[in-house]
DNA sequence: TGACAAAATATAACGGTGTTATATTTTATT
DNA sequence: AATAAAATATAACACCGTTATATTTTGTCA
């Protein structure tokens, strides 16, 4: 290989650059089982002792996209708070939330399926889940009062949450494989409109 | 090794029983990972190629195990019906499939997990999972007025499904860790508990 | 500039996986 | 007893994540 001095080259982007967008190409095109670190390395150019060096194997190179996935569902739930009408933010972020399930499959079964061979999320990898988790509390916390306590923001939020993480995992599953995909986000945005609103009687009738 | 006859033996069971039993075996105490065709071999003191003659390999054994793991959901939500306090019925139900999930942890990854490595469950294993769900159908449309067509009961059924399903996702996840585990049964039952009374009030205004 | 330390990279190997080709033994049938 | 069929064993293949060793490239300092 040539060696090239301070020209912007694609081929000469950061090893750990390199990597990672290798990384994540397999991952989307083939899932899980297409992110291996011979592929990685092939990919970037490289040899598998350069995933170790760069990243710490293949835990590394899964904490990175772990991050990445919890990264997108945190944005994908940012949206702007109503606080007249707290159901309308509610279903955006919900709406969202789906629709990034559904592009990115592949990271959601990361960092939800639970199952990837030997994996377990470091640390940072973690804080990554908690930021997303307490993005989404903000949005539903304007369901209760102003002095509801943390616990009661916190268990509100994995109700919501639950209905539409359980939705996602049933979704492809032969459970329900002869419910038409198409119709999918509408049950979705129905169930969690009659449960926001059950929410919202509860707490004023309190 | 020594020929036997008519010797009612354990170690002369059917191979392919000693297998099946070696392998739920490994799977309950060390999940999918300690799960190999080398050491179901060493437990069923067979050699490898026992396990692809009696079965079909480890995709035989994990659509052993995918049954079973449905079987006992099945089990789980066939509760007794009682018309005149469907919520009664549903909440029992729930609490057999949480309790299985939380004893059969192995069962629920593999069955609900998706991403055991390449393992896509057979024709014949997606029939126990159609037969799970059409029990907890069910139980599920005695909230629906008599003339509910298939498809309404169906969706009924997803959304009880879906929300005790994603408890139980996230239950194990990094996101609530800090909650306590002796909470979540009552947590889930009370989500399903104000879902169901929003059903029903929903089902007699109309 | 030359010498030397440090970082990056390459090669090859280890023990593990699911799977299968080949050979052998056991069982059942004629 | 002879023969076909089923069950079993051994050894190998290609893949996996990982690592020990060796080599090259890079950066730093005298």
């Amino acid at each position: 290989m040539m060696t090239q001095h301070c020209v912007v080259d694609l081929s000469m982007k950061n090893s750990k650059e390199r990597i990672l967008l290798a990384a994540s190409k397999l991952f989307l095109n083939g899932g899980i089982s297409a992110l291996s670190v011979r592929a990685i390395a092939r990919e970037s150019n490289l040899s598998t002792i350069g995933i170790y060096s760069h990243f710490n194997g293949k835990q590394g190179i899964l904490d990175a996209l772990y991050i990445e996935g919890f990264t997108r569902f945190k944005n994908a739930v940012d949206v702007p708070i109503n606080s007249d009408n707290p159901k309308e933010s509610i279903l955006a972020a919900t709406q969202g939330y789906i629709e990034t399930a559904i592009n990115y499959r592949g990271h959601y079964l990361l960092i939800f399926g639970e199952s990837v061979a030997h994996y377990l999320p470091s640390d940072e990898a973690k804080k990554s889940s908690v930021a997303a988790f307490l993005q989404t509390t903000k949005i539903i916390e304007t369901l209760l009062p102003k002095d509801a306590t943390f616990e009661q923001k916190r268990n509100t939020t994995l109700q919501i949450w639950s209905i539409v993480h359980g939705y996602i995992g049933l979704m492809h599953h032969a459970i329900a494989e002869e419910v038409d995909s198409a119709h999918w986000k509408g049950l979705i945005l129905d169930t969690v409109s009659l449960h926001v609103d059950a929410l919202i009687k509860l707490h004023q009738s309190v």
